[in-house]
DNA sequence: AATTTGCGCAACCGAATAATTGCATATATA
DNA sequence: TATATATGCAATTATTCGGTTGCGCAAATT
């Protein structure tokens, strides 16, 4: 079972978790709410994003709080690093033109 | 059928092609021989990121070259923006200060 | 003590994935 | 012109995914 960061954010759903938990931690239960889909399709999803430590859990009685890992997070942001130069300075405008120059001259 | 970014990247050897492809285009079969898989196996992985609009064609002769898309590329460092506080600051270890101390009261 | 609530786990099902194989097409090369 | 090369596309298959349903357990509530 293949169960890393970019597997788990590739679920739209997932990624909304990461974005209520960021907010504040919260339950299997005030989570579902926020979706269509049942409280057990919503378990699922935070057990795949516990799995690869996306999120860690509180427990609080009967409740169990999930929280957002930041550190893990930050893997996604780091692997981006090496491409941000091609956004962040003007090499891809730059690129731009050189491929049009070349198809032009076919 | 789902194309987005996130679900582009979830896999790895799409990942790997988009780390090969950052550093200058390569055709289909030149990106084949960085894997153990074969060349049909890249050319579907290259479908995926060109129908999510993760790498553009450059055509010459017989031979494409893909390119990356620096834009596209970018959305997936859009969405980590409003995480970056999380472990940019250190609010993160706020947390779990706070988490520790909850914890120890019961 | 009995009931309700919050949760995880296992079984099941249809859809999507990733890979292979085989084929068709267009461009180079001999 | 015949052959080799570069590529895309379709069919097939095993696996994974996302969802539902039903169950069991522990903690709260009555």
């Amino acid at each position: 079972m293949r169960r890393d960061v970019f597997q788990a954010i590739a679920d739209p759903t997932r990624r909304a978790i990461l974005s209520l938990i960021a907010l504040h931690a919260m339950t299997p239960n005030s989570l579902a709410e926020h979706f269509d889909s049942s409280r057990q399709a919503v378990s699922k999803h935070i057990k795949i994003l516990t799995e690869c430590k996306l999120v860690k859990q509180e427990l609080s009685g009967r409740e169990i709080y999930y929280h957002i890992n930041p550190k893990k997070m930050k893997e996604i942001a780091d692997w981006l690093t090496p491409f941000q130069r091609l956004w962040e300075t003007r090499f891809n405008q730059l690129d731009d033109v050189l491929l049009t120059l070349k198809n032009k001259k076919k």
